[in-house]
DNA sequence: AGAGGTAGGTTGAAGTATCAAGCATTTGTT
DNA sequence: AACAAATGCTTGATACTTCAACCTACCTCT
């Protein structure tokens, strides 16, 4: 009666797995980093990709590819980030118009005190229902269905 | 130096293309369903839940179990859909308590006419981007995450 | 050198989600 | 029969996301 009878078996499976996944693994994840350090999933990703960088600073429109967000949305995480003292807003040396994202001290111990926690509940709610062969067929799989929404997104740069 | 050093190559690329698609098909399919006609993602899933069951009508709480939704969240959406007229409230016979949200014609028609348009999104966004063994593989590892997530899931409950 | 276009980012308003609290009904216990 | 606990759901406040509008800086072309 809906659009679900026009998928096949697998494809509504898959479908529906995925739909699922979507509101269920976030909302786990958040419910863990709200009760270790009053941050949402969102904001953890966002220290985590300036703590990786080489200097741990990125302009905006970077940290906003590097976690699929709009320009608008990252700004005001970051404004929300930097009232609690763990990243900063710099100007960019040769173009005026880019603003730099600077995690700080505090902004890296932050993190590195919830990384385990984090990891830990990753682990558990996900990779731990996985065999070793799971994982990479995820992995490969995933990556195209990423290619195909985003054909230039940065996970796929490092290959 | 952060948590993805602690994940493997593998773990780590299955995980942030999790994280990526979590992100990005979501919004894709809401600009979708938005253009189309001015709901969400979610309101659709409920439309879709509601219009699959014989008669067109299930308690909130099963419906939310069926959209992953908490009671709060389906609360305030099946407000919103009924100021649309999509849905009503009714009692329930027996159990005074239960509150039962009924699909209306208008909502059924509302459904029929935006699901091509939905599954040629899902279709386009995600599926075409898989062989068929990618879909099956996509559907058996997905739900063993799901397992994990909620063990008794709904979707785990058909088989 | 100036005009028009593009890129990078911010802001405020409006809509949406989440959380904690609360209420009514039903079930279980004694 | 009465009371406590559990179930089903709603509500209001707070926090978050999105959208559209906007601003400034840079780039290109003439």
């Amino acid at each position: 009666m809906t659009e679900l009878r026009w998928l096949n078996a697998d494809e509504r499976r898959a479908w529906l797995a995925l739909l699922s996944i979507n509101t269920l693994l976030p909302a786990a994840l958040d419910t863990q980093l709200q009760a270790a350090g009053k941050l949402s999933l969102f904001d953890y990703n966002v220290l985590a990709m300036l703590s990786e960088t080489e200097g741990r600073f990125l302009p905006m429109s970077e940290l906003a590819a590097r976690t699929s967000a709009s320009l608008s949305r990252l700004s005001h995480v970051v404004t929300k980030l930097q009232k609690r003292g763990w990243v900063e807003r710099e100007a960019h040396p040769r173009d005026a118009r880019v603003t730099v994202a600077h995690l700080t001290e505090a902004g890296m111990d932050t993190i590195v005190s919830l990384a385990p926690g984090h990891v830990g509940a990753v682990r558990s709610l996900m990779l731990d229902a996985m065999t070793d062969d799971d994982v990479a067929d995820l992995a490969r799989i995933g990556e195209k269905i990423v290619a195909r929404l985003d054909d230039d997104h940065w996970i796929l740069r490092e290959r």
